[in-house]
DNA sequence: AATGAATGAGCGTTCATTCAT
DNA sequence: AATGAATGAACGCTCATTCAT
């Protein structure tokens, strides 16, 4: 009894560690960079042994992102139990999204690299992938919000939320890859991370609320 | 005299011949995916040639870049000129940009790859990344709007101009980013390309128009 | 007592299941082609038991073909021992064959595979695959036939009979072989697999009867 | 003046130097068991440089073999021109194969090898496999020969001379790959190959001529 | 300046075989 | 006896880069 049990939480520990080892080569070099030869060494596994775990290396790769996605999503989520109108919730949920950035800039970079996959990439649908990012990922916790937002009559209306979410999710992976990468710009500037991620919330959440007339 | 210049004029000939046929080729298939081979077979030249005039296939996608950032900056500085407040003009150049990405796809996507490319990538310094894209690119032209708008008080003047423009120019990039990749979600969502870039216009103008206190 | 010979029986039948899964995978794609996973699965076994009960994939294929012989051999024992004259019985035996390979292709083909093993193939000695060949198979029948034949005075006496009976087989041989292979050539010659398998008997029968002057 | 000549002449070269080095391989291990790796040693190359001269393994294979049968082509015509009846050619014909199987082992193996191409190989048509073996080989040599035969009423006419000439080469084949392979069994049979061969043209060409009655 | 032949490290993937359980 | 996880050496092929001419 329980041997089976046994086996196959063996199983999913092996494709844990092999999740991980492929993580931080994925990490450090890019996805493309990245060679399964690496990820064996990383692993401490033959080559051969990755392809019991993961048909490919694409296959790897989606792996990797999801679970840096599952990750996020817990903490989102744990945000968006907390008391407050929706603003609030969105700004706390931004502000969680930038302290995962920086606690796991790893995973970050992994659910950053699914973006860029290109649509008709063989082996992995694009149904696939965008049910990857639109479903499991923080998206549908924000597209709740909004639409909480705009029962309380503190979001406009005048957009349907799930676009408002969608272009509040882009622009919070925008901030953090300009963060991330154009950290030489900071010393020109003369600024922070900090000071780009609080501007970056006042502006886009000034967008959402009730309009003004612009045009 | 006038020896070496005419040398030197058809030499920046032989290297725009090149830059034209690996835009051909980068855009049909992606970086990545594009050898020097078929580089050199659509410029009519030998290899080896290729490697007199760039000194790799890096440095090619980086003047592939830098020549469509040009050509973007272009279309920018015309709209710039036009009457109207800062947030017209920036309405325009927004709608520019879309147009520029809608014509020139493949322009687009070699300025936006210049966006991903890792920092310590060996051969290209982090810094000339930058300057290509916030020297020469639109973003100075942007923050000399956005300082236009904070003197015509429509704009918010709390937040540094640069800091604002650089956050259009992320923003603008990411819809971009997201209309041509997640076309699938269109069909769910029941939206159009153009209503999504409306919407984005107007929450980001929205944004940054003068606050309204949001904490 | 009994047990061990209820093992013993067990273990043919196991070996029988195996060799069974082993022909439908090698028939199906060829030797080479098939892998020790899909014998497996076939056999509804393990990988690592097929190699309890066969020392490599070598070992196996020679099982398959064995079987294969000894199949085809009782098919050409039961025309052997009708009426006649030993030329028709080896015209008889010859459609026998020939019958065989349209009736198990696949077991002809194992058959035929044998041949081109090469012989310095290591872990099977040339002189196992000679008497798979030629001790179980048909030839030691058809040397027989032919050693009546000269008893008869209908078949030449200068040449061997064992030399005679190998000479046929071979023909025999490769005369489905031609029929399986070149299979674009009879559109073009506009003849039917039957007319070359009479052409075929008609030609060495003749060639095996009492000589005439050649030389 | 000469120049592009004599780099074409080089290429030829070059690509001459591949197809004995390949040889060499493909004879001593067989097609499938050899690497591109073992031939660029062989020929002193790099791999990559292979791939510059044949696209794939495949050509290569084809390459070599179309090289062997150019070549004994070249010695059966030699024989084909002698004085003589149809039956002595042909015995001629027979004992030139026999000698170059003996001279060059290793192309006739290769030639022999592209017999067992099976015809659904992906890369390499059964027609260009057909043309290879029955238009440039010397079947075509041994129809006209045969058709000769049947004029001179010394070959049987009740079978069409291109099928009487197939069979012969086929079993040309078949008697060398016996030969070749089957070296044990002379010991036992106490014969020598010169006698097997002798044997076979006896009971070929005996099967050719004017027919006596069988059935 | 221009060529193009040559390189060689590298790639993702496969699979016969072994061995601890 | 049976398993199936693990191995690791291959494999055919690619391609950015170099260099003699």
């Amino acid at each position: 009894m329980g041997i089976p049990e046994r086996k196959e939480r063996e199983r999913q520990q092996r494709k844990d560690e092999i999740i991980r080892a492929a993580e931080s080569v994925f990490l450090t070099q890019g996805f493309e960079q990245s060679t399964m030869d690496e990820i064996a060494e990383k692993a401490e596994l033959s080559k051969g042994t990755l392809y019991l775990y993961f048909k490919s290396k694409e296959d790897l790769h989606m792996a990797v992102a999801r679970k840096a996605i599952i990750l996020l999503n817990s903490f989102a989520e744990e945000v968006a139990k907390a008391e407050g109108t929706a603003l609030d919730k969105l700004l706390w949920m931004g502000r969680a999204c930038i302290e995962f950035s920086q606690t796991y800039p790893d995973h970050m970079k992994a659910i950053m690299s699914l973006e860029g996959i290109e649509m008709p990439s063989p082996g992995v649908s694009a149904k696939e992938v965008q049910d990857l990012i639109y479903e499991d990922s923080p998206v549908s916790l924000v597209i709740q919000i909004v639409e909480l937002g705009v029962a309380e009559q503190l979001i406009r209306s005048d957009i349907p939320p799930p676009l408002i979410a969608h272009t509040l999710w882009m622009q919070m992976l925008s901030v953090i890859r300009f963060i991330s990468m154009k950290t030489t710009l900071f010393e020109v500037l003369e600024i922070t991370p900090d000071k780009v991620y609080e501007s970056h919330f006042e502006l886009v959440l000034n967008g959402i609320c009730h309009e003004k007339s612009i045009s």
